[in-house]
DNA sequence: CGTCCAGTTGACTCACCTCAAACGTGGTGG
DNA sequence: CCACCACGTTTGAGGTGAGTCAACTGGACG
């Protein structure tokens, strides 16, 4: 649960400032070389109500970025891979906490003050990512709302099955809770879920963080 | 359910349409004069999977944007009133439906095609105007995702409560289906629920479209 | 071999949904 | 002016999907 800084310290960002609110994220390519922070598992990287002074991408690593109620209750607003962008706010302050799922390694870039009116300016990169946030929230404000749990767990699957579509099998960084508050289900529900699928033979469950999706298809018709 | 364009047709488009993708949103100020179009209530001002070919700022009255399921659920994701600018998209087509809650006046503004990349680029405005709807995307997930029915509907409340602080009456514009679908819950139970508060003395109920706060803080209560 | 903790499974509960009937209000036509 | 209808809303009764509580399982690790 420490935090530990990469070898140099000295973040991308002073070198980067210009006269805009917000500095340009580098592209893929230059960010091999970049200084990076290291966040080990369940670290947090923000909190909510903290100065919102950077933004992030993940260079490798699962990071959450969630809600907490004061009862205990959690939301979970997004996970974030490497190449995401997070962090990005409309106010002076973090409207929500970030953490990291697994160990990670991310890269910060200095976000400039608010002027006065509170106005912001922004580069392609930097639009571009929030344009894809913002699109991702809306999608899953849809899959809370209407949803069955059924429903949900398939559209997790299948975001995840994107992703490691070559080998077929998704590597969960996430524990049981970790998607139940992202899907607002509790985890037995997630785990009966889950269970269910696989008794039904669309998944394949061959560990506890491992799921092999047999019939892509029969997740895909959950959906619309 | 027909479509009027206001006496001059010509939007603002053609004149602000610069080297960016997108053209600035011109200030409140000068709207004042713009030429607006007019929408009936429950007209349909984009439908999903159309060509975004711009985005809007509402006039005056009430929009919804909504996503459609094939079983006929729908999930309102958010409701648009005078200033409001909705309609950004992050890719070529609609993800979203528009209607008019209300009869309504909007100004469009054109969006210039996507160049290959599929990068954009927006003003200090614009990009103002995005994280504004992203932040407010964030919020309904978590709303969505770990409410029940009371604090839903009182957090509904209380975003309109600030609206009309000076009155101290809600005027709703939109019924208890689009409350509903808007909060992820039946017309049924939005109707017991207002009921209910109106029982505990916390709303009053004039009419059916009115709603009189008479205890601000037992409706924040219900929040966190 | 025992401990720990994430995950699974079962039994029961409850918040919200479904179905159905009654109500109220605004508009239309006789 | 009133009778009637349409439609959005309210209310009631009963059903159910997901939550709660609790016991059990099974790797990972010492």
């Amino acid at each position: 649960m420490t935090v530990q800084l990469a070898i140099s310290s000295v973040a991308p960002d002073v070198s980067r400032s210009g006269s805009l609110p917000w500095t340009e994220p580098v592209c893929d390519a230059e960010d091999i070389g970049a200084p990076s922070l290291r966040f080990e598992q369940d670290c947090e990287i923000y909190g909510e109500g903290e100065e919102a002074a950077s933004y992030y991408k993940v260079v490798s690593g699962v990071v959450r970025t969630c809600r907490f109620m004061s009862d205990g209750r959690r939301q979970i607003d997004a996970f974030h891979v490497a190449g995401d962008v997070f962090g990005i706010e409309a106010g002076p302050q973090r409207s929500l906490t970030a953490e990291a799922v697994s160990d990670c390694r991310i890269i910060s870039y200095r976000r400039l003050p608010f002027d006065k009116a509170g106005t912001v300016s922004g580069s392609q990169q930097l639009v571009t990512h929030l344009l894809r946030n913002f699109e991702r929230a809306q999608e899953h404000a849809v899959l809370l709302g209407r949803r069955s749990a059924v429903e949900k767990v398939a559209a997790f699957l299948l975001g995840w099955a994107r992703q490691s579509a070559c080998t077929g099998t998704i590597a969960l960084a996430m524990t049981r809770l970790d998607i139940g508050d992202y899907l607002g289900l509790t985890i037995e529900t997630v785990s009966r879920t889950l269970s269910q699928l696989e008794r039904d033979e669309v998944i394949e469950l061959p560990s506890v963080r491992q799921i092999r999706v047999k019939d892509l298809g029969a997740l895909t018709a959950f959906n619309l």
